[in-house]
DNA sequence: TTCTATGCAAACCGTTTGCAAAGCC
DNA sequence: GGCTTTGCAAACGGTTTGCATAGAA
């Protein structure tokens, strides 16, 4: 992925004012953070890249923040195999994706039949889906 | 899902030990506790439905025992949201999982098509696929 | 000034592990 | 008999929480 419009910061500062989330230095080191992310950091990742900004930052605040962040869908969690959670900011479709087995590189992807199919298929067993999860897990194809 | 064969438990007790695995009661316990379910129990879950035949067994076992047996491809490993790891026999075609939101439910399902899917975009990203994980979570339909 | 957010350290929960004793082959 | 498996309890790793203090509005 390709780097962020540098005024996400403020976008993101407004939307949260709006929703009368305080803002703190804390929760700014941590936004600025992610939004200077375009792989998929965890807590304790992020807890590093917020510090390069304020160092008082500590991991009890990057969960709690995250907690609100999640929770207001500014970002999302993803658990994917092997390692603690993983987030991303919430500013692009919806997508899934597929994990490198070798190097742990996370690549995004999406599929509208993919998704299409997932609604038929709960439609048939008489459900609504609320959110679903998709990860494929594979190597580099190798050369015949 | 129905019932199982009941002489699952002796193909499974001499499938392990034609790979060198030591039978003891307390696997014996284990795998019976998961061919008499058809949900899919946590360790907890089957440590008490193991204890049921074997009052002896211990968490410890279980999760020694399980990974035997995940190692070993017997039983598969589910990590749904919310809980810990969740078990089932690995005795049918692969499938994938829809939660139930407000029961926890677990419904299987497959679909060839979505498979299929998963395949070609790996391709178009030069992968292959070792294994994926596909989960809907959702509720009821409610009648309109 | 009031009320929320923070850092710290302790608690938490599911899972794993070291050890001496018990048990399979 | 030799080597593996067991139960127990302690350790683990990621995440959450209680508390007194610092800080936003």
């Amino acid at each position: 992925m390709t780097e962020r419009d540098p005024q996400i910061l403020d976008e993101l500062e407004n939307d949260l004012r709006a929703e009368g989330v305080r803002i703190t230095r804390q929760r700014m080191a941590i936004l600025s953070a992610l939004a200077g992310s375009t792989d998929h950091p965890t807590a304790e990742e992020l807890l590093s890249r917020a510090r390069e900004q304020d160092p008082s930052v500590s991991l009890a605040t990057v969960y709690r923040t995250l907690s609100i962040l999640v929770e207001g869908g500014t970002v999302l969690r993803n658990e994917f195999e092997g390692t603690g959670a993983r987030f991303e900011l919430a500013d692009k479709p919806h997508h899934d994706h597929l994990i490198d087995l070798d190097t742990g590189d996370v690549i995004e992807f999406s599929s509208r039949r993919i998704e299409k199919l997932q609604e038929e298929i709960a439609e048939e067993l008489g459900y609504d889906i609320v959110y679903h999860r998709l990860e494929l897990y594979g190597r580099v194809k190798k050369k015949p």
